[in-house]
DNA sequence: TGTACATCAGTGAACGCGCGTTCACTGATGTAC
DNA sequence: TGTACATCAGTGAACGCGCGTTCACTGATGTAC
């Protein structure tokens, strides 16, 4: 068996049949989420390559290119969706508040858990040299729904009235302070985030301490 | 010409000639600038490579491992010498300060121009996988510094009194934040970095507004 | 003063590697007649 | 019902590349005698 053959991973251990006429677009959701369990254990877009994600798929480096003209493509590809995923993560535990602070409380906390349980996605996401490479501007939304929800505590009148989107650039520039931090440098002693977020949404949003 | 061949760059013309016996050491300042001029334009520790920085100073790739033992070895030597370079500008800036207010506001000042002049060597610093393969505690002497610069402006009664080593985590935590949004997604039409550094001076620390 | 030798600064060729990507191809399955 | 053909899902070999690192080496300069 040479480098070229596909691998038969712990994780991958049946021989991977040929999909059914018709149904060649399996391949591409398993290609995705191939690159994004790596790019997790990377934590670096350059790192990632077709070859690997080739081999943890368990298929020809070739047929990636059958899905994805090119590495960029693929890897955005994987980034849009792991993005709409915690989107969606964040707005369901924000549905599930009491109240416009509950609901801004409970956005930031998801966002404080799931970088800390993919921490290598988080980097790709926000720190890869694909941001200076491409556009990715549908990471504007996670900011646009954040401003929203602070400016639904102040219309509540549970935080002082002030410029949402300013207040909401500041909250969210602390907090990806505090991930990036921990993300990077995951074997200081770093106090407990949820804590040092919240003192964020005291300070810098006026919202009332716990 | 093959790509052996140490390149006669637009930067590096002349030809290099040996060092005068005894001075060998003039090679290892050499390379280490190189590695700093590079690791700034590539932002990425791993995409330097052994033989790029031998072409940028005009030498054999062989002649750099006289002075360094692996890439590794040259990646920390550089980020050393850059670290403590910016430790230097950072304290220098500070002591021409009148009062300790003031030498907060001139350290974090500080950070960020150093920051927006040297974007590749910020996130190579803080955001490299060099963290989490190294020890990198040589970085650990600006938060204490800061730390202490806190201290010293709730002793003199400029800011409220409170633990300086919690309220420094999260001064550098959101500057942090501030800077790393800015370097890793420049083409975004950020707010100026000063006015957001000084709300969080006056808010996470007390300082008074400008 | 001359010369053998040690030291120093640096070189050139070569190794094996994994990579991105291209190309022509295979073999199963469905479909038109 | 049989068969030629088109389509689909995916493959294997090959390309040229730059890389990290090792090795034995070169040639200038200083030094002991």
């Amino acid at each position: 068996m040479d480098a070229t053959t596909p691998a038969r991973t712990a994780r991958n251990t049946a021989p991977r049949g040929r999909n059914p006429r018709g149904q060649g677009e399996r391949l591409r959701v398993e290609i995705v989420s191939a690159a994004l369990r790596l790019l997790d254990e990377l934590a670096d877009d350059q790192a990632l390559s077709m070859r690997a994600v080739a081999r943890e798929v368990g298929i020809a480096a070739t047929s990636v290119y059958i899905h994805f003209a090119d590495r960029d493509a693929l890897v955005l590809a994987a980034l849009e969706q792991c993005f709409a995923d915690l989107l969606g993560a964040v707005d369901d535990a924000e549905s599930g508040a009491a109240d416009p602070v509950a609901a801004l409380r409970a956005r930031t906390a998801v966002l404080g858990t799931w970088s800390h349980a993919h921490p290598g996605l988080y980097k790709v996401l926000h720190e890869s040299a694909l941001n200076r490479r491409t556009d990715m501007s549908f990471k504007d939304e996670m900011s646009r729904r954040t401003t929203a929800a602070i400016r639904r505590c102040m219309d509540a009148g549970l935080a002082p009235a002030g410029d949402a989107k300013t207040v909401s650039l500041d909250l969210s520039t602390a907090v990806h302070g505090a991930v990036s931090l921990r993300v990077n440098q995951p074997d200081l002693p770093w106090p407990p985030l949820d804590a040092q977020i919240d003192r964020f949404l005291v300070k810098l949003v006026g919202l009332p301490p716990r």
